[in-house]
DNA sequence: GGGGATTTGTCCGTATGTATT
DNA sequence: TAATACATACGGACAAATCCC
């Protein structure tokens, strides 16, 4: 593999030229993307690509850094270290959603609305497919299968999340499924850093309503009646965001990271 | 500004050390994201900023890349070069949704189908809200200004794909308006890469059907039904994308240009 | 537990290409 | 056209981290 050195047009008018760094970021991405490089897969060790790719080390490592920022790889010191193949997450596209949002100002409380938008017609959906009775069954097994495993009050959110992640999944629409776990993971680099600077409320009363309303959900999937589970889970979503947005007040606009 | 130039803590045990470029490419970012650097603005140059943030040239360029490859800064070379600055833009978080949807195989008609079921309760909101008949005459000046603005034939599919935008964007949800803007340069992507391989179709018949749906959705929106509203755009959102993937067949699965 | 080997992280200096004046 | 300023790319060197024996 030969990377033009030189950039091989010359002068190239107003074309933008890429860069090598670039030119091989891509390379090594498509391999990850295309699957030809599979999670935990170990890539050569900087010298070795140096002569595959016939670069010098400061353009390997510019590529490198461009596959860091998209956590694609992942490159240790020592004596078995080097890079390491990462499958593209969610966490990165949510990432890049949550830079665009803060630059404009976006409230947190429109990006809840979001997802009460999103996630409401996915409960309609559930509900008026053909084998409804088998989802609500998945439904219902992860309810009681989170119940037992929970252990302390601290992880029920996460089951929560978890439940209203499998409910969009269930819908069937892979798109749909992405913008949600790009928005549950908005809300949890949110509050956790809420959460650390203030007192987290653990809310016993308020898990006990949500847990009445996944169980609601899932007989109103299970009878197939679509309109009340499109609406019962608006007003669930609705419900929840008043009281995230609620506890969390001072916090209202997101906040990034990177 | 300085930068620990070899990592303050020592030894970290498992605490992942971050680099002194992503260090850096972090600290330019935020100034970006808050506003502090607006677009076009001019980075110092290479030697400036290295004495300013007391780091070397090739950790500086590293972190050029990293930045670059988020489309925050261009870099040029030549007298008046260096990096300038530009705003997050929807395409790069649409870039990497597509990694992660080429990555599991998603096929097009999935992405279509989310934006119909995110677009159609856009639609039903805006009759629905109170100021409907000030929203309906927004979309009616956008149809007819875009009308008599359309010269060529090959034009006129952006002209329509404005008006879907508008739709979103006047439901009020700006997250929600991100991802239909995401969705919208998927298949901007998508079809000019198509484009290039096969014949473009104009399809005169079907730019007529699309029209008058268009004005009939405004007519419903400005009557103020929302339930009617949700269900014709719907109609014409599913038939949009039959005829989309019927014309693009062959180009089932995401493709991606990175 | 300590020493050595391997691999990446950071730096410096230099040469070359490119765009502006 | 020539000079100038800037980024691009290369090679070599040392420091730091990690693992194995």
């Amino acid at each position: 593999m030969v990377f033009p050195a030189h950039n091989v047009l010359g002068t190239t008018g107003t074309v933008r030229v890429p860069k090598t760094a670039e030119l091989v970021a891509s390379h090594i991405r498509q391999q990850i993307i295309r699957g030809q490089l599979k999670e935990g897969d170990a890539l050569p060790a900087e010298t070795v690509l140096m002569a595959q790719l016939g670069i010098s080390r400061p353009t390997l490592r510019e590529a490198f850094r461009i596959l860091e920022s998209e956590a694609l790889i992942s490159v240790r010191r020592g004596v078995h270290g080097g890079a390491r193949v990462h499958v593209p997450s969610e966490e990165v596209a949510a990432r890049y959603a949550a830079f665009i949002l803060r630059y404009r100002g976006v409230a947190m409380a429109d990006v809840y609305a979001a997802r009460t938008i999103l996630e409401a017609p996915a409960a309609g959906m559930l509900a008026s497919r053909s084998n409804s009775v088998t989802l609500a069954k998945r439904l219902e097994r992860y309810l009681t299968e989170s119940e037992t495993a929970t252990e302390t009050a601290s992880e029920r959110p996460w089951a929560a999340a978890g439940f209203h992640q499998l409910v969009v999944e269930l819908a069937g629409n892979q798109t749909l499924t992405l913008f949600s776990t790009m928005l549950e993971s908005l809300f949890e680099a949110h509050n956790s850093k809420y959460i650390r600077e203030h007192d987290p409320q653990p809310t016993e009363q308020h898990a006990r309503r949500g847990e009445r309303a996944h169980y609601k959900l899932v007989e109103l999937v299970r009878a197939g009646d679509a309109v009340e589970a499109e609406a019962h889970w608006r007003r669930h979503l609705s419900e929840l965001s008043r009281e995230m947005i609620r506890s969390t007040e001072g916090a209202t606009v997101i906040d990034v990271l990177g």
